[in-house]
DNA sequence: GAAATTCAGATTGCATACAATTTGATCGCC
DNA sequence: GGCGATCAAATTGTATGCAATCTGAATTTC
């Protein structure tokens, strides 16, 4: 299992490793709601950033795309992805495909060592949502969507973690959009229920815990009202 | 619902058409097997069939890597992918996991016109079994596992449908290597049971029959003996 | 003769140049 | 003042050039 607290590398099939670079800094930015969605990637100021010529950048872009974080429309350029309500659900409805089997999984699978850093990722978890700020708010995000794919990863199947990974992903834009309560999306003790199912290796009641997790995380949600940018939304989508 | 027979075009996020066109042309060779696993792909002569530069015929390939389809390998170049006994596994796994949640919904949601257009489909896959040569073979495989790719299209949640896009291709080259019988993969019986079910509208009995027939497909598997080409596996795995 | 070495050809990785397209701003017109 | 046309700047799509790397074969060495 890889370290609870700190980046996620992206399990990266021999791709080059600058674009793949460019991508996971991408992609952090957006889970952590650094980078809103509608946001425009200009290929030349990203190049910049990173100091890589548009080649590279394209290509971290297109992956990107092709995971669904971003839109790339021809002419126009790369943004940020923008959710409609029904891709939400549909997000929502694979997250209830495949993570409850993911738990039952891990469940099976799990190690100590794993559930000791599952210990540790949980206090952190509670340690950020304490703290106040919006960088810690920025991690606290960050930190209860890496649990999610903690569990992707004990479950031990690379296949299931890759569409995990992505749909933990969306889900952050889908929450940055139609989220209700300001509450980071996960409430903590229902990270600690799974993790009591994981460590009693009950997978039936670790599947439960995790679909009436995912069912309070979409309750709080509001896919009529749109949250930040009104205006926005009636241009982008 | 997509036509029955013809090809299916990957659904696209508004990429650019003429890699997406290359990716298609790809996908299909590979999944139709006139591409075997291991193949390499070179830019230049990708790009002279095409008539496209290398950038665009690049912007393909990654594509293909991404979802597993071909294994780039830095400064050497990209390969039809030749997936491993464990990768196998896998996505066989997968299939487990998400092919009979979508076997429900298509049960529930299936519609007349639908019904018909599987009828029709189900026609062509015996037709196509009977007839002899390679070409029909190769159709026959094409057709097999577009079925299975109609039921995700029913099942109406595209995140969804584009994970089984990828399992299924990703499963031919898994039958390709490692497939004992000649016999095409799926048994037609088995999809008129499936079908049967869809028509009864009942989602139990749907997913019963998709977990039985990937039970089927994975048994005729042998992960130990590789098919084709026991010197390529020695250099290339 | 077998193994190691060298080197040329082929191929990829990346940057950049150029054409096509979009954007948004200015100007003219009503 | 509002509306539409015109044009320049910005940005993307694609091709291509060059350097780095790999491949495989001829050559040398033992």
């Amino acid at each position: 299992m890889k370290p609870a607290t700190d980046a996620f590398p992206v399990h990266h099939d021999g791709q080059d490793d600058r674009s793949q670079l460019i991508r996971e800094a991408l992609y952090n930015a957006i889970v952590e709601r650094r980078l809103a969605p509608g946001t425009k990637l200009v290929e030349t100021e990203v190049g910049k950033l990173f100091d890589v010529s548009r080649t590279v950048v394209r290509a971290a872009l297109q992956m990107l795309a092709f995971e669904g974080l971003v839109k790339i429309e021809r002419n126009r350029g790369a943004f940020v992805a923008y959710p409609t309500p029904d891709e939400a659900r549909q997000i929502f409805e694979s997250r209830r495909v495949i993570e409850p089997e993911i738990a039952e999984r891990a469940a099976e699978r799990i190690t100590s060592a794993d559930i000791k850093l599952f210990q540790a990722h949980l206090k952190e978890e509670e340690r950020l949502l304490v703290e106040r700020g919006p960088n810690a708010r920025r991690a606290a995000i960050k930190a209860s969507g890496d649990y999610h794919l903690m569990l992707a990863s004990v479950a031990g199947n690379l296949i299931l973690e890759r569409f995990m990974r992505e749909l933990i992903a969306r889900s952050s834009l889908v929450i940055a959009l139609y989220g209700q309560s300001g509450a980071s999306s996960c409430a903590r003790s229902e990270h600690a229920d799974i993790l009591d199912a994981l460590m009693a290796r009950d997978s039936k009641k670790a599947a439960d815990a995790i679909r009436h997790h995912i069912d309070h995380i979409e309750e709080d949600l509001d896919y009529k009202v749109v949250s930040n940018s009104p205006l926005r939304d009636a241009l982008r989508v």
